[in-house]
DNA sequence: ATAGCTGCAAATGCTTTGCAAGGCC
DNA sequence: GGCCTTGCAAAGCATTTGCAGCTAT
């Protein structure tokens, strides 16, 4: 059955990660999932679910991607105070973020040599690196 | 006049910047500068100001921040979605940010051997590189 | 049945703004 | 004097929370 698949893995995708498959998680894991690598603020995803008639409160939406957030589905991406983008790309990699247009970009992790990375402080352990390049148009 | 030293650093700094030497801008500068390299979020800042009997209101805190940042006196760091930090340091460096104590460390230019860089996107410039090295207490 | 979700609206936290009063050149 | 700064209070945004009602298992 070619057309249920899209559904059958969003259910699948939450279920492996122990979420209940409810009607507005589903919505919002076909719409993020589905398209293939992309980057989105809370506000984005409203929008776009709203399109696509499905009703889903704001506080739900964050809700939600905080939740897949916790589980790996996501990634919070900060480049900006006051504005979170979350990334359905959970690879390894990294980011160009454009400051004019607010527009993110991957960068696929092999493409930057981080050599001698430095120890971390006494007593803690690296939990991620994020590599940002900030660009702006070139003048 | 070794007791006047500060004050006129404080002065020239602002000067030499084409900031009028303000009491507000004239305290903040010595509070942020003569402690050597520091971080700082805007709260902090007020905090610090009342405790050293100066006066000066959290918008002007937010605008002389912002005005130091953008006369290259300051460096802003986003690594946390709603806080923005302040780094005095603005030579080229990169930081490790605790995520559990909300704590951010200096690591020097040459600490980091960034190589390969991809080309930045069709018509944008590279305007800075961030790397941040996010940590938390070892488990 | 019941633990987990959702939606709404109110609350929060950080930051910005409008505007009158004050201060530097 | 004139223009830049400041302070206050109010507004603005993105995000979070409390809680009553709903839903998946």
């Amino acid at each position: 059955m070619i057309i249920a698949r899209p559904y059958t893995e969003a259910l699948e995708r939450l279920k492996s990660m122990g979420l209940r498959p409810t009607r507005q998680r589903m919505a919002l894991a076909r719409i993020l999932f589905e398209a293939g690598d992309r980057h989105i603020t809370a506000e984005q995803l409203h929008t776009e679910s709203q399109a696509a008639n499905v009703r889903v409160s704001l506080a739900t939406i964050y809700n939600t991607l905080h939740q897949f957030t916790e589980v790996g589905l996501l990634n919070e991406v900060v480049v900006e105070p006051g504005r979170s983008y979350f990334d359905t790309n959970v690879s390894n990699h990294h980011h160009f973020y454009n400051e004019e247009t607010g527009e993110l970009v991957d960068i696929r992790a092999e493409s930057i040599r981080l050599d001698a990375l430095p120890e971390s402080p006494e007593g803690t352990d690296v939990r991620r690196v994020d590599v940002i390049i900030r660009v702006r148009s070139a003048g």
